[in-house]
DNA sequence: CGTAACGTTGAGCACGGTCAAGGTCCGTGG
DNA sequence: CCACGGACCTTGACCGTGCTCAACGTTACG
């Protein structure tokens, strides 16, 4: 199994084989969490850069009315809190939404890397950016766009942020998430979102049991989501469209 | 009047005089663009850095059905493109709201500001990653407040942002925004927007007219927002609550 | 002083929320 | 191996926030 980090941010720009192996060096030692464990709460300081090698989590506000915002979805690779040097204070809380493995690099691991290792800040950066132009995306497809179609878009979104990681085979993919938490997410209540789901297994597009998601006609998905992957910022290696 | 790039990013960590001269020079030359104009469309590829020195702006999504998603206002001190070395293509195009003095950096001018001053280079990463959290927060006023709250909710954020580049005077401030623009910001029609103002404006908490808003009720108007300053990441040098 | 953009108000409707009930799956312990 | 229990999924009936459509009032500006 590659290094998933590593995968990512060759997505932006090849990494060197002094690159790649301070990489693999430094994301080497990990431990493993459960599911549906915080790893950060809103207001915590965060003092180590932990990034998702094996599993999957996700980033969420609460509201004083009990409601829970998700906000991002943390894949293998993804980097859970870059900014520990310069924000204080989380302001949203990351819990895990199945059994992961996490890398912890230490403010000195960092340092050093992005000292020795200008290609990788430049990576780093980039996936910064990603996440940002993600978090636009997410409003315009909350604010903008229909139940059905808010969650055919999120699915093709993670469709293809897993293929860069490896992680679909023949359109299939492991998305362990209840309708609850695919609810809080496209900011709809579960009831509904059971209903949306039923609508795209009526129409032939997705298949979903379980854990398990697979994508039966990724083009008509990507149609009715309205979706393109622009945004994503993949620099055309994967999806040139 | 003060630099507002400087007052911005002093809310994150004090600059020395060598830095602030450094701003000072590289903002030194503006060009005005009338109200109205795009900026920068989705799909371009920017090759300067342009920093608002005066003015709003907003960056925004077309759909395809016509509609559009307002994902970010863009105030005075504000960077419009930070990435332009990193990300190739705008996801989102960027329009501005009223005239504006627009300063703009080359890539040459940034690099230099960068490499010569890195106090300057973690203020821009903090106001990168504010931004994100901004983006976070849009999401979950979107998603889970109701239309009412999320107006009162996005005037506290306006006036605390204002505040901070001295643009707010006795809870008055200038926001030349439309009540269509204001619709498209918390995803709502531009009919119900106004609906909503009228009962804000009915409940005493604020005044709009023109391009004004005053702020009657700034306590109330937090409470009734669930809103918290937090997320701004402020470091308590405005805000302590 | 005309006209276009913006703001306001009303009536009816629909998407998705709420409440309620039952069904299914799966891990745990007897 | 089965029985229990809890979390999750499913379905139905009803309801409400906010959308649609339509008309009219107001403001700003050339």
């Amino acid at each position: 199994v590659l290094n998933p980090l590593i995968q990512k941010l060759e997505r932006f720009v090849p990494l060197s084989e002094a690159d790649k192996l301070a990489l693999t060096n430094a994301t080497a030692n990990t431990k493993t969490v459960n599911a549906h464990i915080d790893l950060i709460r809103e207001g915590d300081r965060p003092s180590a850069v932990r990034v998702i090698m094996e599993g999957f989590a996700y980033r969420y506000k609460l509201l004083p009315n009990g409601g829970r915002q998700i906000v991002a979805y943390i894949v293998p690779g993804d980097i859970c809190n870059a900014h520990v040097f310069i924000l204080k204070r989380m302001d949203h809380a990351i819990a895990t939404l199945s059994p992961c493995k996490i890398a912890e690099l230490s403010g000195r691991d960092v340092l050093r890397i992005t000292s020795e290792h200008p290609t990788i800040t430049q990576a780093l950066w980039w996936s910064t950016l990603v996440d940002e132009a993600v978090s636009r995306e997410w409003i315009t497809n909350i604010g903008r766009r229909s139940a059905t179609v808010r969650i055919a878009h999120l699915l093709c979104e993670i469709y293809v942020r897993l293929s860069t990681v490896g992680l679909v085979e023949n359109g299939k993919f492991e998305l362990p998430i209840t309708q609850i938490e695919l609810a809080d997410t496209v900011s709809i209540t579960n009831i509904h979102a059971n209903r949306v789901l039923n609508t795209l297994r009526r129409l032939n597009l997705i298949a979903m049991r379980g854990k398990y998601v697979k994508i039966i006609d990724l083009d008509a998905l990507k149609v009715m989501a309205d979706f393109s992957a622009h945004y994503l910022h993949l620099n055309g290696l994967l999806f040139t469209e």
